[in-house]
DNA sequence: ATTTTGTAGTAAATCAATTCACAATAAAAA
DNA sequence: TTTTTATTGTGAATTGATTTACTACAAAAT
């Protein structure tokens, strides 16, 4: 399992995230079995597809029944790497910084929030949410005691390209931006995601164009 | 033009938001021409796909010169529904929805930031960098009577359903969903993108397995 | 004029993703 | 048992996206 897989693309990522997400909502309601045409209506896919996807990374149902929850919810953890928890850290402690570390949807065990960092000597030694906030000076040498991995970027964007220059790839890897700066895929050897909110309202703008026409 | 398009995906689109970007920089330097060539190294991509992107909706350039930056700006602008101004609303002013309210990002032409909605009374008459926040229960009359076509949802989650059902398809043609709820693409011919941050964190933590491996 | 150079446009080839359609098989029913 | 039913697993077909590779121009250089 797990190494005989090819080139595995970005979609079959983002499914098995939202399989998981209909396997956690299937599991709260008691189910202990799930049929790939259940999960296909829950995420409006093709069943075919699910099927394929899991067998894609050796996980199989059973003939007839279809697939154990607990068993399936194990498996596409362990594929995203859930399974151990990783330590992330804050950058930027703003409103957008302030609001993440709030959000329910990443209050999850597999995520551990482990600090908050900004310049603003207000808000230094202040708490959001049990996350304490320390001085950006601090910052490098925090993430490699606490093994951190994980890094939010909600700086203002002017800041962005020297904090990222600045981070430690022995053991950041991977950033999740959300600055208005458009970083590349990866730099350094640190996976980074854009979360571009003005390209997400050019779509939606298309989307409903078209909608129109 | 526009209308011997076919089925045109969502990847395109977003191609052409980078292109985009892309060309209102080259402009900013005072650059009046560009190759295909350009764009693409710029956006990490092959010249031969932006050539196609471009001819598919009859945009064409000059055969050893490039194409005209401000009429490629225009013609995409137009594709992306970006020349007629739209007039948005953002519900739910707590940490996210300031943080949006005050994002350079969007504070563009093409988007016209209406107003803010809340229910708490404490923030009900404040102003956030311009823009009024109003009480919820005003929402429907403000957004029938200021032609309000696009919403931005960053309110708790436990009011997302009951807010998206309460808005009227006959003007709101766009949401973009910042809670945790997940809805889908489309409910009552109003399209509706949702910003889903534990996906976004599942899928670097994926990334960052695969480099590790 | 003629040649060279540079870049667009695009048909054909390739590569990738999805869907179809059905055999395999396990459990339930008869 | 045997038959029926339900659902997986997957090869083949299809559909879609990207890349290659080359032609067509237009401008600049000779």
């Amino acid at each position: 399992m797990e190494n005989f897989q090819d080139k595995i693309s970005e979609v079959v990522i983002r499914r098995l995230s939202d399989y998981l997400r209909c396997l956690n909502y299937a599991k709260s309601k008691g189910q202990t079995l799930i049929k790939s045409s259940d999960i296909s209506t829950e995420c409006g896919l093709k069943s075919s597809i699910i099927r394929k996807d899991l067998a894609r990374f050796g996980i199989f149902g059973m003939k007839g029944k279809g697939y154990n929850i607990d068993e399936l919810i194990k498996e596409i953890e362990k594929i995203l790497g859930l399974n151990k928890t990783k330590n992330v850290v804050l950058i930027g402690a703003g409103n957008l910084g302030t609001a993440i570390i709030k959000y329910q949807g990443i209050k999850n065990a597999n995520f551990n929030f482990v600090a908050a960092f900004d310049n603003n000597s207000d808000k230094i030694g202040k708490m959001i949410d049990n996350t304490k906030i320390y001085s950006n000076e601090r910052l490098n040498g925090f993430i490699k005691k606490n093994r951190i991995e994980i890094v939010l970027l909600t700086v203002p964007s002017s800041e962005t390209i020297k904090i990222v220059d600045s981070l430690d790839p022995k053991f950041v890897k991977g950033i999740l931006n959300f600055t208005s700066v458009i970083l590349p895929p990866e730099k350094n050897n640190i996976f980074i995601h854009n979360i571009d909110l003005a390209k997400e309202l050019e779509v939606i703008s298309y989307c409903m164009k078209k909608c129109l026409s």
